[in-house]
RNA sequence: GUGGGCGUAGCUCAGCUGGUAGAGCUCCGGAUUGUGACUCCGGCGGUCGUGGGUUCAAGUCCCAUCGUCCACCCCA
């Protein structure tokens, strides 16, 4: 019998490193309400057409990472690869993008059919957020200026770089496009294998490309910083005027493509260097093409999309996850005998109302003394409540410290409540830090 | 889709030129009939990923296959 296993690629997340997700989702959706952003909860599985129209019927993702399916009536489904497809939808058909703008964020699990490598899986998390109705720069610098408070909200903005390009035009793209593919031709067979294919495909790509030997060829290529047109340009300059002015640093990367073919104008990358060949954290940019393209009015529009599962390898990698995510339970109740345990289940409520915010543990399952105790030693509680047959007759709770000495205090409900109401305000979340 | 590393207890791993499967941690019990974390003693726990081959004998060698990790491609 073949062990069960999970789908592959498809991780599970365990209770103990449950709470960096909760952590980080807390922070992000406090910045993003914050910032006036509005949630907009999106199904996971569209009618494959929408990704095939909108993300680019020649990309990788649709032409081969796509968990695509007929439906029990025969319809092509396809679990979403991206969020800005499926959102762009979901306006449209509503009516949100009528004469009105919008600031939506989302989030919850992408699905590509790729290889599963670090930071990469089949199933992965993202925060995306979606503008539209503005066209100048300003929205652009927003998002950005955004991301950066999450990223020293999460204590990880010294590890990652901000690089920026304009795409301009699809005008100025696609005239740019010929001219390069115009100039490569000759060095055709000078290329790697990968690179000939995107001469055909994707030729601004070949930029990207890690060959030596390609690389010392596109270092002469014509850059595209020379074709932009004058109003993305202009566009462009703004944003650099507004990130300067906001102090965020920020590099022009000539190179950043966007694997969407929905990208104009401004595509931004926040990237690092700690994680291994994935070190793209979240991507976004500008697409002022795909509302019109998916049969809607001109719209014009920006976003981003963040991996989670990256954030937190990267948060994990340099340290920056917060000590206080190690402490799941502050308190563990117990009583040394089951008789009490009708008292104890009072004394639980008991405390969880008149102390806010508290995480007590009862104890279940028996045992001797010992064991119990042994169990509250697990449980990562700070302080263990005792409740035997003395406390009981005397109306008071022993209270012992499990983590520094050991020392033991017998305490009344008052001086009980108010050690406890100390412990929970001196318990530092993660929330305070920005 | 391509390339490489790795699959032995719940976890982390050892196991030599082939010779009857080990440690640490975790968990449970005891030393300790109301006190954890330290110490000592005991216990639970493995068809060595799977299938085939070579051999008197395979965790060890060979082949296949699956899984996993990393990288390429591509991407969050």
């Amino acid at each position: 019998m073949k062990k069960i296993q999970s789908v592959r690629g498809m991780p599970d997340v365990l209770p103990g490193v449950s709470g960096r997700w909760l952590w980080l989702e807390r922070q992000a959706q406090d910045i993003l309400a914050a910032w006036g952003y509005r949630q907009i909860r999106l199904p996971v599985l569209e009618h494959t057409g929408l990704f095939a129209r909108s993300v680019g019927e020649s990309t990788d993702i649709v032409a081969k990472e796509m968990y695509s399916f007929a439906d029990r009536s025969g319809d092509s489904v396809t679990l979403r690869p991206e969020g800005t497809a499926g959102c762009v939808r979901a306006c449209e058909e509503h009516g949100l993008l009528f004469n009105q703008t919008q600031r939506l964020w989302y989030a919850g699990p992408m699905f590509r059919y790729e290889r599963p490598q670090k930071g990469r899986y089949r199933q992965f998390e993202q925060i995306g957020v979606e503008c539209f109705g503005f066209e100048g720069p300003d929205i652009d610098a927003e998002l950005i200026v955004m991301t950066a408070q999450l990223w020293r909200a999460l204590g990880v903005a010294d590890a990652v770089t901000l690089e920026l390009n304009s795409l301009g035009s699809p005008e100025a793209r696609a005239v740019y496009r010929e001219a390069l593919v115009a100039w490569l031709t000759p060095y055709r067979d000078d290329l790697d294998t990968d690179s000939q294919r995107r001469l055909l495909q994707n030729p601004l790509r070949i930029f990207d490309s890690k060959v030596p030997r390609t690389r010392e060829i596109m270092a002469e290529a014509p850059l595209f910083a020379d074709h932009l047109d004058d109003a993305s340009k202009a566009h462009f300059e703004g944003l650099q005027a507004l990130l300067e002015a906001a102090a965020v640093p920020f590099v022009v990367n000539p190179r950043i493509v966007r694997g969407l073919d929905y990208y104009s104008r401004t595509v931004f990358e926040w990237t690092t260097d700690r994680l291994g060949a994935q070190g793209t954290v979240c991507a976004g940019g500008r697409y002022d093409g795909l509302v019109a393209q998916l049969g809607g009015r001109p719209t014009p529009a920006v976003g981003f999309a963040m991996g989670l599962e990256r954030v937190l390898l990267l948060a994990e990698a340099i340290g920056a996850l917060p000590a206080e995510l190690e402490r799941e339970v502050d308190v563990y109740l117990l009583n040394l005998d089951d008789d009490q345990l009708p008292l104890t289940l009072a004394l639980a409520r008991e405390l969880r109302a008149a102390v806010p915010g508290l995480r007590l543990q009862m104890h279940c399952g028996g045992g001797k003394p010992r064991a119990r105790l042994k169990r509250a030693d697990g449980s990562g509680a700070e302080l263990a409540l005792i409740l035997g047959e003395e406390e009981v007759a005397a109306g008071t709770v022993a209270v012992k410290a499990l983590r520094a000495g050991g020392e033991q205090r017998t305490l009344d409900r008052t001086a009980l409540i108010e050690t406890l109401r100390a412990l929970v305000a001196g318990r530092a979340d993660g929330r305070d830090c920005k």
